[in-house]
RNA sequence: GGAGAGGUGGCCGAGUGGUUGAAGGCGCACGCCUGGAAAGCGUGUAUACGGUAUCCCCGUAUCGGGGGUUCGAAUCCCCCUCUCUCCGCCA
């Protein structure tokens, strides 16, 4: 969430930057600022009660001390309607608080600078474009290549699970592992430090990095015990950064983990949705990065050379997108998604986005760092990356890579893989 | 799941109703000392909100979390939570 005092000062600019997200915080923000102003005299006011309060203890104090008991009983009474007047205006305190921090969350993050103003992914703006997307002799849809060859299956997923669950058989289910190696590999090459962090979070983890409470809808719950699924490893790794003043010398922090994902994606179930396109389970490794606000744009731009590295050694077709302000996610501040083509589809799919929060998460975490200069706490920036989502990844090796009979796995993976195509699963 | 013991600052640890935001130690920072270092000595060393936009300074709150008793709570009471030990169950 946005830090108050900076709403305080620059009011008229955060109005305006919030309509590139299509964003229309006038109101809010002005009742924002009426409650804040409020808060701030109800605890002016109740700090100097509470003072005269302490110094009458102090009294009493020394006159029991003292043996002098009359005075100290004649000064206990002075004290209850000043106790009354005080809880009065603690309860309102919290209730205020309470309130602006409703109305705090309820504002998206500030757009940076350069995002683009548009309503939907229509209007992201594309940055660059890499790779070859002329088709390939055969063109098929991977679902009906996975079903063809039988190497992932819905069916089977629909009967153990539901829809959105499927089982990945044989070659499928080791190409998976190989990717998700593969992904940690080149990950730990750049330094990120590898975690296996709980697929279960907890009410305060989900609210720090921005997924409740609004989204708790998109989550699966565990309603005995109060947990979440994990939407994304983003959850539980940037958590592991709440409540916490790292030294400076300690960033960046840089993390990944390979996970599962959990999504309902409750009314985005839509017909051009298809395998795996979209699914209510999935893995994914994300990199997370803690870092002082003066080098997180040089940070993001890392993250983006790192998620491309990783499609050009797969052989992937891909273009960036600067997400434009109504595309951006809630708590971001500039998010690049990159898209790979898949030719069966003959469609752009969404593999990886990229996002620096700004401060907007470590807010809401209260994780900061100590500033070198000034000693003080400061907060962080944090940032995000899938680095990779496996799915739309195996749709697009298996659109591209289709000869016809077989897939093609790519080089890099061959000594993760042990085979270099996978051809259908024979049945006897 | 049952029984018991606990949770105090970056860490260890004292503190069972009265200037205790908190002794002492460790760690860390700075200074003195030194050719340089170690040792030693000295000083400093939580966070948030508010007064005020900043520095200083001042006020308030915070001893796992919440509530209560009291003029006054780290200390007493209640609820929750977490950790440890033993028992049970278990991959």
């Amino acid at each position: 969430m946005l830090n108050i005092n900076k709403i305080r000062k620059n009011t008229e600019e955060i109005i305006q930057r919030l309509k590139i997200r299509n964003f229309d915080g006038e109101n809010i923000i002005n009742e924002l600022l009426n409650i804040d102003k409020q808060r701030k005299q109800a605890q002016a006011e109740n700090d100097r009660l509470l003072a005269g309060q302490n110094q009458i203890s102090k009294t009493i104090g020394e006159l029991f001390k003292s043996g002098n008991k009359e005075e100290a009983n004649k000064a206990r009474e002075k004290t209850a309607e000043l106790k009354n007047k005080i809880q009065e205006n603690t309860h309102t305190i919290k209730d205020l608080e309470h309130k602006q921090t409703a109305l705090l969350s309820e504002i998206p993050n500030i757009p940076h600078k350069t995002v683009p103003p548009g309503k939907s992914d229509e209007d992201n703006e594309e940055i660059s474009r890499h790779g070859d997307i002329t088709p390939p002799q055969v063109i098929k849809p991977h679902w009906d290549i996975i079903r063809d060859l039988d190497i992932i299956d819905f069916d089977l997923g629909n009967k153990i699970t539901g829809a959105g669950f499927p089982v990945y058989k044989g070659k499928a289910a080791k190409l998976q592992r190989a990717l998700i190696s593969f992904f940690l590999d080149e990950g730990e090459k750049a330094e990120y430090q590898e975690v296996l962090p709980p697929l279960l979070v907890n009410e305060a983890s989900g609210f720090g990095t921005g997924q409740l409470p609004d989204k708790d809808g998109q989550m699966y719950q565990i309603k005995e015990d109060n947990y979440f699924l994990i939407p994304t490893a983003e959850v539980p790794v940037t958590n592991i950064f709440r409540n916490t003043i790292l030294k400076a010398n300690q960033l960046p922090e840089k993390r990944m983990a390979y996970t599962p994902c959990f999504r309902r994606e409750a009314g985005s179930w839509g017909s051009d949705v298809r395998g795996l396109n979209r699914l209510h389970q999935f893995d994914k490794v994300e990199i997370v990065r803690i870092e002082q606000p003066d080098f997180s744009y040089d940070a993001l731009e890392e993250m983006k050379t790192h998620v491309s590295k990783l499609l050009e050694k797969l052989n992937l077709p891909y273009r960036i997108m600067r997400l434009c302000g109504g595309d951006l996610g809630f708590t971001s501040a500039l998010t690049f998604d990159f898209e790979v083509y898949s030719a069966g589809q003959d469609k752009w799919l969404e593999v990886s986005s990229v996002s620096n929060f700004e401060d907007y998460q470590a807010n809401r975490l209260k994780l900061r760092y100590r500033d070198p200069e000034t000693n003080k706490p400061r907060t962080a920036h944090t940032l995000n990356g899938s680095a990779l989502a496996l799915p739309r990844i195996m749709a697009a090796i298996i659109e591209n890579n289709f000869t016809g009979d077989a897939i093609v796995i790519p080089q890099v993976l061959h000594h993760y893989t042990g085979f270099k195509t996978i051809d259908k699963i024979k049945t006897n």
